[in-house]
Order: structure tokens, then C-alpha cells, then sequence
DNA sequence: ATGGATTATTGACATAAGTCAATGCGGCGG
DNA sequence: CCGCCGCATTGACTTATGTCAATAATCCAT
């Protein structure tokens, strides 16, 4: 299992094999079955978590019971809170298995320590965060500028194969749509 | 008008006056008057802008003509676009003043070797991006949860008082609204 | 001051997307 | 192996938002 983290980290930048021990010293591997939780709404989260198999989803539930889904992680993606990392508040997402996974998670502290004392861990970390910072931006751009089937059009060209391996219903709440009108826009398109 | 900056960073983190010195001197200070551009599309962005005081939007226009704000930048915020700055690839968004402003332009190669050399500044950037990252999540989450009429009572209050210095279109255009359907949703709140 | 641009508002109408309800399919668990 | 639950689809209808066009109000710049 942790061999997929380390392999992952040696093909973003160098680790030496002590460097990667003390990686490993604070690494939790964590299996998630399908529908379990990694974080639940009203608790405090304060970790980061790498896939190493499996897919997640991080979504939110209105006051109407409906969800929304700000994000998926799959096999070598991070899942988190940072909103709750970093303010200290309780979080407003829940983040779930959407199939039997494997998660390898860092407690924010021994994440931060590795920050300092493992150049190579920033360095990665550093651009991981830009990174994904670019993607939420350019969500948010697809988000204000898209309608609903050119969203749907961008999401299968962008995340390839994501479609066949989540529920329909859940693209379409990542989209901000419903299941009915992401199911019509499959139809004609 | 480095002193702005220069107060900025020492809020954030502490430099010493070399560091300081040192930023300074890659520091190129830069006059725009309104609608003036700071980048348009089609360019290759390689910089990163602080204002020092002023008001920027970074937009896209699409197939009809239709203009969508990704982002504004007030006094003491950053102003960039990372996607062109990552992938080297023209950008296709224009960031532009909204009223007279001065911004501190530091071009990449500069920014990083900042990044390198000075610690604090390293810092204070981390910290930024993570924050970036934090905040553009949670547009996405108002974006795809919220109704037009929630998306601006929650505008106005995460950005006070810039509802008042910007035109209302423009505000539409960040919350992905038409200014018809703003001016409705003014009228009866 | 004046005149053109920019901005905001409003009305009538069009359309995209949501809601509700029903149906059917298929897989998982007892 | 059966039954239920989760999932997708469809239809009829509602609602939110967009579109187009007209009118003011305001702001600059000449």
C-alpha cells in the first residue's frame, strides 16, 4: 500500500530512502469500504489524505437534503478539507468512499513537519497546491461560463473514464445539476 | 508605493531589511488607469501582480461575446493567472483595471527565485495559495449549491463594500448572472 | 454645458433547468 | 433465489433565469 504513495512521490521528486522512511513513519493506511467516511460534516479535520486505490467524494448537504459534490479523488489524487484545516471549524463536507478504497493519511501535523524538514515533500506538496488551485479556478470559470451540457462535455473530456466508474447521479451533482437533466442531456447528445 | 507592499509582507511574516531590499529590487512598480489591461488574451502570462491599490478583474469572453469575471483583486491582493503561468500556454482570460490602480508586477523567474532565497517570502506565498485554493473551493461549492439570490447576499458579505465600487454587471458576470436577472433580485431583497 | 458612452432598470417573452411522480432495471444481501 | 434498494429514465408541469428591446440616469470627455 505504501508503496503506491512512495512511488507516487519519486515521480513528482527525489526522496532519499531515509527521507522516505520518515514519510512512512507518520503514514496511516486506512481502507474505506464503499459508502464509509473518511470525514463527516461537524467534525474537525485536521489531515491529508492520498488515494492509493479507490475514488472518494467530498459534497456538502443543504438544507434541502440535497448534495453537492465538490470534488472527486481517485487512485493518486489528495482528498481534504482545507476549509476546516485551516479555520479550525467544524466542516460543512463529508467526505465518503464512493467505492472500496485505500487511503494513506498524514495528520496535519506530521504533514507540516514533513513540510519543513523534507525538501523534496514541500517541493511536491507546493506544486500539488498550485495545481490544484489552477483546477478549482478553471471550475469556477466552467461553472460561470458553461451551461449545462457543455459542463457535462468538459467533464468527460477532462476526467476520462471517471464517468463509467461513478454513479450518473453524482456527475450531476459535481456539475450543480440534477440526475433528470444530466439523463436528458445524455439522451440527445 | 513599496511601502504597501513591503507592509504587507511584514504583516504576514517577518523579513529582514536585505530581504526586503532584495524584493524591491525585482519589484517593478506599474500604473494602470481604468480599463487599462495588465494582460490580455492570447498573451503568455509570466508574472504575478500585487496591488497596491486600485481595482482588477481577470475575465474571459466567450463565443457570443459574453464576458465572465473569474476573479477581482482589491488593494493587498494578488492578481495572476496561474494556468498561463503553469502550462506557458497563451491565456485566454484579460485582466484588466476597474478603476486607476498601481500594481507591483513581479515577472516569474524573479518570483521563484524569491520563493528560493528568501524564506519569509516562501512563507507568506504558501500561506496565499493555500488560501487561494480554500476560497476558490468554496466559490465552487456557492456556484453549484446556491441560487442566484443566495450567490449575491453571499457576495456582499465575503467582499464588502466592493459591490459599491464595481458595476452591478460586473458583479452579474462574477457570480454567473445576467445584469437583468441581478437587477431583479436587488429590486425585491 | 453637451453629447456619446456606460450603466441600471423594466417589460414581454423564450428557454433551460428543476420538480414531482411513475416506471423499470439490475445488483447486492439475506 | 428472492426482494429490496439504488440507479437511470421519462413525462408533465413549474420555475428560475436568459434574451431582447426600450428607457432612463449618470458619468465623463470634448
Amino acid at each position: 500500500m505504501f508503496a503506491v504513495f512512495e512511488q507516487y512521490l519519486q515521480s513528482k521528486a527525489f526522496f532519499t530512502p531515509a527521507e522516505i522512511e520518515q514519510i512512512q513513519a507518520v503514514s496511516v493506511v486506512r481502507a474505506l469500504r464503499k459508502r464509509q467516511y473518511l470525514l463527516q460534516a461537524g467534525d474537525v479535520w485536521q489531515a491529508n489524505a492520498f488515494v492509493v486505490s479507490g475514488c472518494l467524494r467530498t459534497y456538502s448537504v443543504d438544507a434541502k437534503g440535497l448534495e453537492h459534490i465538490i470534488g472527486f479523488a481517485v487512485e493518486n489524487w489528495w482528498a481534504s478539507d482545507q476549509e476546516s484545516l485551516l479555520s479550525g471549524q467544524p466542516s460543512r463536507y463529508n467526505i465518503e468512499a464512493t467505492e472500496d478504497s485505500t487511503v494513506i493519511v498524514l495528520k496535519n501535523d506530521d504533514f507540516e513537519r514533513l513540510r519543513r524538514e523534507v525538501p523534496a515533500f514541500d517541493q511536491v506538496v507546493k506544486a500539488l497546491v498550485l495545481r490544484s488551485f489552477m483546477a478549482s479556478q478553471s471550475r469556477v470559470h466552467s461553472a460561470i461560463s458553461y451551461s449545462a451540457e457543455e459542463k457535462y462535455r468538459e467533464f468527460l473530456q477532462k476526467y476520462p473514464g471517471l464517468a463509467q466508474r461513478i454513479p450518473q447521479h453524482m456527475v450531476a451533482s459535481y456539475l450543480g445539476l440534477t440526475a433528470e437533466t444530466l439523463s436528458r442531456i445524455r439522451r440527445q447528445a
